[in-house]
DNA sequence: AACGAACAACTACATTTGTAGTATCAATAT
DNA sequence: ATATTGATACTACAAATGTAGTTGTTCGTT
């Protein structure tokens, strides 16, 4: 039961999202948008971009010329998280299963014709996996 | 931002599933099913349990004859429970939209052409929603 | 009537998370 | 050279979480 990408909590994903909207940020900058963005002292951004880095979510590298300061940069990319999230959401409250989530998501939220037609047009785009043996999960 | 349903943590959640197996379930029962399922001490479990009663997500009622124990039932249906977590993950992590996050699990995980045929018919079942206008989210 | 088992109530305690304060050190402006 | 600014590093602290121990009370047994 090992993540395969490190745990990034609520705060940590918020910083996470300007990293990733822009690699190679200087801290300053990600003071600012998460000030903006959601009120937090420049402290409290500060604290969640070493844990990111701690946690190995995050990298850090020397600004250019300057000996105190650092740009950060996601070491885990939006998708990989995306997708890591995803599955272990999937197996925690479905078993893995993507029928019964749909089932359930579209009891709450139905969709017009326009939006069905696309999605049904995604399951095949994405190509099936019939020759393949199915894995675990 | 609140919550539609109680916060359950995941041991809470395990608990819980206990519950929604057997409604009005000594607590003696989900001490040995969680000793089971999860080797967890009776204490754990007890701790758990009043921890759901607390939050509401749970409640408690007399058992026949008896003046010291309880029978326990789900406050929360697995549906509401499911619907509430879904919304939610799909929120934080998609902003709400089914699209994107269906191409992302596709990634992980090809479906074959029975599978895809299962799922297409469910949007159909499900009925869509043309008329009515959209709702926020 | 006294004793031990069962259950509930209360307490405990390390870790994680959200949210920040303080101290230190380097670069900059005077 | 020095004071100020701005960045990093270290410390803090309450609430939530996982995991359980201790105390008190009731019931069935001797």
């Amino acid at each position: 039961m090992t993540q395969q990408t490190p745990l990034i909590t609520d705060a940590e994903l918020e910083v996470m999202r300007v990293l990733w909207a822009k690699p190679n940020c200087p801290s300053s900058e990600v003071v600012n948008q998460m000030a903006d963005l959601m009120g937090w002292s420049p402290n409290t951004t500060r604290t969640l971009l070493s844990r990111l880095v701690q946690k190995e979510a995050a990298g850090t590298k020397p600004e250019e010329g300057s000996k105190r300061s650092y740009l950060f940069y996601p070491l885990i990319s939006e998708q990989e998280y995306l997708r890591s999230e995803t599955k272990s959401f999937m197996k925690k409250l479905y078993g893995g299963s993507l029928k019964p989530m749909l089932a359930n998501f579209l009891q709450d939220k139905k969709l017009n014709a326009k939006e069905i037609e696309d999605l049904k047009a995604l399951f095949d785009e994405t190509g099936s996996d019939d020759q393949q043996g199915k894995r675990e999960n």
